[in-house]
DNA sequence: ATATATTAGTTGTTTTTGTAACTAACAAGC
DNA sequence: GCTTGTTAGTTACAAAAACAACTAATATAT
């Protein structure tokens, strides 16, 4: 049996990576677009601001290595539904600093708790160790 | 410090599949983009036809997980490459069987071999434990 | 035999994404 | 000052994905 006769899809990692990325996606779309009809850049976003505070778009865009059409969509969706706020700087205006809303606090602590209870279901299906080489694994490769 | 503020984005899962998904089919993407104007879906619409032999479009879309409406589009447009043929079947004239030409059948030795490369080189950057505790990890996550 | 249900596959319409071009504000060089 | 260049962010248009509705062929039930 020659090598290219033996090569499955089921054994290449970019197919895998994908169609576990996808699965878990579409399982944890249930929380940010069903319960709050986001989008998944919409719930980045909110998690950013969520979890490390104020920040311009711009900063965003850095820490979550998103593109700024995607964030200015996602910042301009959030204000829509009232979980966002932004306020031009003075000294700069460019800059605008973005700010959760009651409500959009709300919505990061429900959803951020929704991820790390299904985090650690997903992790509970594997060893420590298996988990923990996973993860290390995850990041090498998407930080390429 | 309480639990959901410790809990970050880089943690989780899902993100972490998603970005390393994402990092990995922006590279192989030059293969099969690049190269052959193929879109994703196409790639392993061919790939199915490739290692498998020919087959309908419905066996493609159960053994690759893929939706009819894209395999459909995928099928079209690899017969527009002049990488594929159909030929409808006497006994029920709603199957139709799909089988790679012969520039089909040297696209898809390209790709599966740069495929393997790829794999390869991927793999080349864990010790054999790893690779292989990813490996399983993923196909786990991507058959819940 | 004929009405009903299924199946394979296509087409059309709406969302979402990606990319490039654009505006507004500021900075630097001269 | 006034060009030229940069940066933050938006908008417009094209490519792609998602979803629903459709056609044609066959199978099933009465």
């Amino acid at each position: 049996m020659s090598k290219s006769e033996s090569f499955d899809l089921k054994d290449f990692l970019p197919y895998l990576l994908a169609q576990a990325a996808e699965q878990t996606s579409v399982e944890f779309q249930y929380f940010y677009k069903t319960k709050y009809g986001m989008l998944r850049t919409e719930w980045r976003v909110l998690f950013h601001l969520g979890r490390y505070g104020s920040m311009t778009a711009k900063e965003i865009c850095d820490r979550a290595r998103l593109h700024k059409t995607k964030v200015s969509r996602a910042v301009a969706a959030l204000q829509d539904k009232r979980f966002l706020t932004r306020e031009q700087q003075e000294k700069d205006r460019r800059h605008e600093t973005l700010g959760l809303t009651r409500a959009g606090q709300l919505a990061y602590a429900d959803l951020s708790q929704a991820a790390q209870r299904f985090d650690r279901k997903m992790v509970a299906d594997f060893t420590p160790e298996e988990a923990d080489v996973l993860r290390r694994c995850l990041i090498r490769i998407a930080s390429l």
